[in-house]
DNA sequence: TTAGGGTTAG
């Protein structure tokens, strides 16, 4: 005999199915739960909108909203929260304000999450000034904020180069009637090490230590990243054991962090021993620790070995990204195999993963060191998107067969272009024209540089 | 709904 589920025990049995990322599973009982009787309601719709945007994608999210709609159930401020923090996720910010207008105009108020979702989706996609009047207007609206409403904007001042504002804030929040969270403090200490204020995020952390609140994980992993970037090795190994003595050994994103920075450093041994920690001890091992895994690899020269493990991604849930393939194509340019990076890229193009910037710099820099200038200035020349890593390599590779002028006139251009030119190919560009006795062109060079410079007009 | 990690030059 069918039983026929009451709403309730149809949403249960729903949302533990979404919670478990089993969508087939979820949409199955809801199609036999209606052919039984049971009425869906706009919990059962906003649980699977959620699970879509979270698992799938905004697009087969949307497909449930219509199905809501077909059914005659109307959206509420949980429908488009869920939607709008879909679009976020993948980057459509016009989406969002579409939601955010739809909503307005069927009558849903906004909520607190409405407005913080909106916020970080302005400053996540590089618009900070419409972020702010997203504040405004839920001040005009009379929404009142919260400690993540603040955490958000002191998060996007941060992320958008306005750390001193962010800081502003932070000082501004009792006043606001907020005390800082742990999330603040870390959010705050790593927007002002990123803009190297070093000495204020120093002062930060000792208020966090003062605060009562106990530094956690990301705490010690933002600290340990701004010591390795700013050359303070020592300083950042010792931060790591600090925090693995304090029992946080299970978390993958400080294993990444040192065992790149050990790559970097050239302690092969000490980072493999470090993989095989994280290997052992870490939970929820995602893309990026695969993607240091196979940078370890690479970096030695054992492509076979990251091959094996960009198959065994392959073969599992976890999908590779730019940075593997990046990964990849750098570590065959190092071993001087062009032929086989050159694939690689191709590869990375068919799986959808795009032309991506730091593996054709990467394959510049390799053509350039197997003599082929010729092949490089060509890719150069197709690409529509370079930086001052692919001037630099292009440069280094010309200097390298004596062509002096032409580097001279590229490194003009990318001056024009308002691309930094790395000292050091600079010095060689210069260099290489002095030596060749070309002193005119050489002053002529050195006065672009100063212009550029000092924001002088060329 | 907010915080940390992974790739390129010399």
């Amino acid at each position: 005999m069918a039983i026929r589920l009451s709403t309730r025990l149809l949403n249960v049995c729903i949302a533990s199915l979404c919670k478990a990322s089993r969508l087939d599973k979820a949409e199955a009982v809801l199609v036999d739960g209606i052919r039984m009787g049971s009425l869906p309601d706009v919990v059962t719709y906003n649980t699977l909108i959620f699970a879509y945007c979270r698992y799938v994608g905004i697009d087969e999210a949307y497909s449930i909203l219509y199905r809501m709609r077909e059914a005659g159930i109307k959206a509420d401020v949980v429908t488009y929260n869920s939607l709008i923090a879909g679009a976020t996720k993948y980057c459509l910010p016009s989406r969002s304000l579409d939601l955010f207008e739809e909503m307005l105009q069927t009558g849903v108020s906004p909520d607190e999450l409405t407005y913080n979702t909106l916020m970080h989706c302005m400053f996540t996609s590089g618009y900070p000034d419409d972020a702010y009047k997203v504040f405004q207007e839920m001040i005009e609206k009379n929404v009142r904020p919260s400690i993540i409403t603040y955490n958000t904007l002191i998060n996007g001042l941060c992320k958008s180069g306005n750390a001193i504002n962010a800081l502003k804030l932070f000082r501004n929040l009792q006043r606001l009637g907020f005390s800082a969270e742990l999330v603040t403090y870390n959010t705050l200490i790593n927007g002002l090490c990123k803009s190297r204020r070093l000495g204020a995020a120093r002062k930060i952390l000792r208020e966090l230590g003062d605060s009562g609140y106990v530094p956690d994980a990301i705490t010690y992993t933002t600290v340990m990243k701004c010591c390795f970037r700013s050359g303070k090795f020592t300083q950042g190994l010792e931060v790591f054991s600090g925090m693995m003595s304090r029992g946080y050994t299970s978390d993958v994103f400080s294993y990444c962090t040192v065992i790149s920075a050990l790559v970097k450093l050239g302690r092969m041994g000490e980072a493999y021993t470090c993989a095989q920690q994280m290997l052992s001890n870490g939970s929820g091992l995602d893309i990026a620790c695969y993607n240091t895994l196979i940078y370890m690899y690479s970096t030695e020269g054992k492509l076979d070995k990251a091959l094996q493990l960009l198959k065994e991604i392959e073969e599992s849930s976890l999908e590779s990204d730019v940075y593997t393939h990046s990964i990849i194509v750098n570590g065959f340019c190092k071993m001087g195999c062009i032929d086989v990076a050159h694939q690689q890229l191709h590869a990375m193009e068919v799986k959808g993963c795009g032309s991506n910037l730091v593996a054709c710099n990467s394959l510049i820099d390799g053509l350039c060191k197997v003599g082929d200038v010729d092949s490089a200035i060509k890719l150069f020349n197709s690409m529509d998107l370079k930086d001052s890593f692919t001037y630099a390599s292009l440069l280094h590779g010309l200097c390298k067969v004596g062509k002096f002028h032409m580097a001279s006139k590229i490194m003009i251009t990318c001056l024009r272009e308002g691309i930094n030119v790395l000292s050091s190919a600079q010095r060689a560009v210069l260099a290489g024209l002095r030596r060749m006795r070309f002193g005119k062109d050489a002053k002529k060079l050195r006065t672009s540089i100063w212009k550029a410079r000092y924001h002088m007009p060329p």
